[in-house]
DNA sequence: ACGATGTGCCGGAACGTTCCGGCAAAGGAG
DNA sequence: CTCCTTTGCCGGAACGTTCCGGCACATCGT
């Protein structure tokens, strides 16, 4: 049980290292309070007194120690940012983190990433798509800490604040675009999973079917689902139903996916069939044909998360506030050839 | 210049407030310092004692206030990571961020994200791809923290650590194997960026060009180059040079966003043009036909780079270090039908 | 003249850790 | 027995910040 070597702890007295606040007072010939003041826009100081401080402050590069005034404090001007771990759909939880990272920036907050369930210490959460089965998820919502979701949670406890799209009137349009354009027996498929989104939209396909007096298509394959498996579900209902004239994938990149298996179906995309998909990517822009979607917009998405709890951070804003996302249908050439 | 409405900072002292070290050593009857030491396994404590305060620890929830504990030690068990932001590599960044974070979790440490120039306060930091041409890189690298990048940095200041994969041996032998399928006028899309890595791709196909006395098919885009766009290179190469037998695309999922201008300028993959991707991912794997190309396994590069940094840190390997991640090629059916 | 009010500034405690330098008791060598 | 070493523990300072509660001086109304 020896003792470790001794690192020395203090700060390096070299020019390197970086100024503190008494080096800044003692600079600008003040106290510690009053250059703390000054640089917060607390308290009373004059202006010439502050901005004396201000500029020995950037003079000497003093950075607030962030530890010091958590200590103090007890706010940490972190938020944590969890999201699930599908490469399938990359694109849409990249954009959401960068979204997320930009508007922290904005706010002045550090964005540190969660992957286990130890929680870093954080003043406020945010859960992109919380899959109400997945243990860390749930583990995460009961941690204390003000939790703003990315869609809706569909688990026991309530979020602190939420952030979610109106997938139902958004797929409803859709639907009602296909049938517009001359579908009579559209196709869901589903993506097989707790969420609340995934959810929503066979609700939402079962309503719509029921309200149009058609026969439901629905097929489900496993959330994050390899496109070997969806090929095989659509290749299955081009088989066991070739009246299906539409498809709608809900599936980020599902669509893209199962284009060979409708074309080797003898079946061509914009014509016979018409193809959407429930979530815009750079693989939907670029298919072959360009394939009908809606677009999340996961980047918007991010910041908004943000900014709401901020808001609740703040006190300016309730708890338990919920907003919607405007979501948009983007009508490509596999539907409107 | 009012002063702020007195938040209390004191720690509400009601049971949902988390347990201080204080609290622990109360709790088993001992001063803060063997406490302190017996958590942390320094100094000297009896096997009794330490258990008694472990035991208490785990009893009363205790957590380390990290602010705290790095204020004393001037160590933040927390290192920053920056990416590119290029949605359409969106897969590959994803993964390297999930393995970093994997890794870090695993070594106790925090992630946490940096998307502008301000620099979080952290250990040591993760560059991902850098860019000398990017501000914000350039400003990172000089920040004075310990730094390690993911592929070589081709500016002037020297990273700490690199992790990089040797791309002149997997692209060599991408080009080898299209020859021994029959291909004699392989082309390159190469990247046109600045990294390391692009560099290094379009160095590789010159010599490997000038080995066997073939001359060069050369077409550059910009990183990040829309599918739009890269379709209209690929036509441009198709229709200028007809004798091309393989396209190498150097771009993250460059190969799959072209194959329908091949198939329009009535060539047939896998048949009378090969192709083949320098960056695996989903897309080449569900693209009809599937596309040979060069698993760059981002998870592992991004636990890698945090393992060498935890080195570094630690002061088991010296700065400067540089290793090498194995990367596979993969071939599939594009280039071997 | 005097108190009241406001302005500008500061001393110093506190946040929760780590760890230096002690000190007392026990054990061992002579 | 004495002297020395080892073991087990602790007091308290320090890290850099915030902010409470002051204090001195100026200004102003009466």
């Amino acid at each position: 049980m020896r003792r470790v070597p001794a690192r020395n702890p203090r700060t390096p007295t070299g020019p390197g290292a970086s100024a503190t606040l008494a080096d800044v007072a003692r600079g600008a010939g003040v106290s510690k309070t009053t250059a703390s003041d000054a640089l917060r826009g607390h308290g009373r100081v004059s202006d010439a007194t502050r901005r004396a401080v201000l500029d020995t402050a950037r003079r000497l590069g003093y950075t607030p120690n962030r530890s010091a005034r958590s200590l103090r404090t007890s706010v940490t001007d972190t938020i944590a940012l969890h999201i699930p771990e599908f490469l399938t759909s990359a694109e849409y939880y990249m954009s959401f983190v960068f979204g997320v990272a930009e508007q922290a920036a904005r706010a002045g907050l550090n964005v540190t990433l969660v992957s286990s369930g130890r929680l870093p210490q954080a003043d406020g959460l945010i859960l992109c798509d919380p899959m109400p089965d997945n243990p860390v998820v749930d583990q995460l919502m009961t941690a204390g800490l003000p939790v703003v979701t990315a869609e809706r949670y569909g688990g026991d406890s309530r979020p602190t604040g939420v952030i979610w799209s109106d997938h139902e009137t958004s797929l409803t349009e859709l639907l009602d675009h296909l049938r517009a354009r001359g579908a009579r027996r559209p196709a869901l498929i589903a993506s097989d999973s707790a969420a609340d989104w995934a959810l929503t939209l066979q609700h939402t396909y079962d309503r719509w079917c029921a309200q149009h007096g058609v026969q439901r298509l629905l097929r489900k394959a496993p959330f994050g689902s390899s496109p070997e498996v969806l090929r095989g579900v659509v290749g299955e209902l081009l088989a066991e139903a070739p009246e299906t004239d539409a498809i709608v994938c809900a599936a980020d990149g599902a669509a893209a996916a199962v284009l060979p298996e409708i074309r080797s179906a003898g079946r061509v995309v914009g014509e016979d069939l018409l193809l959407a998909s429930c979530v815009d990517s750079l693989a939907m822009r670029t298919a072959e044909p360009p394939i009908t979607s809606i677009d999340l917009r996961p980047r918007h998405m991010g910041a908004e998360c943000v900014r709401l709890l901020c808001e609740i951070l703040a006190g300016e804003t309730p708890r338990g506030t919920t907003r919607t996302l405007a979501i948009d249908m983007i009508v490509r050439a596999s539907t409107d050839s």
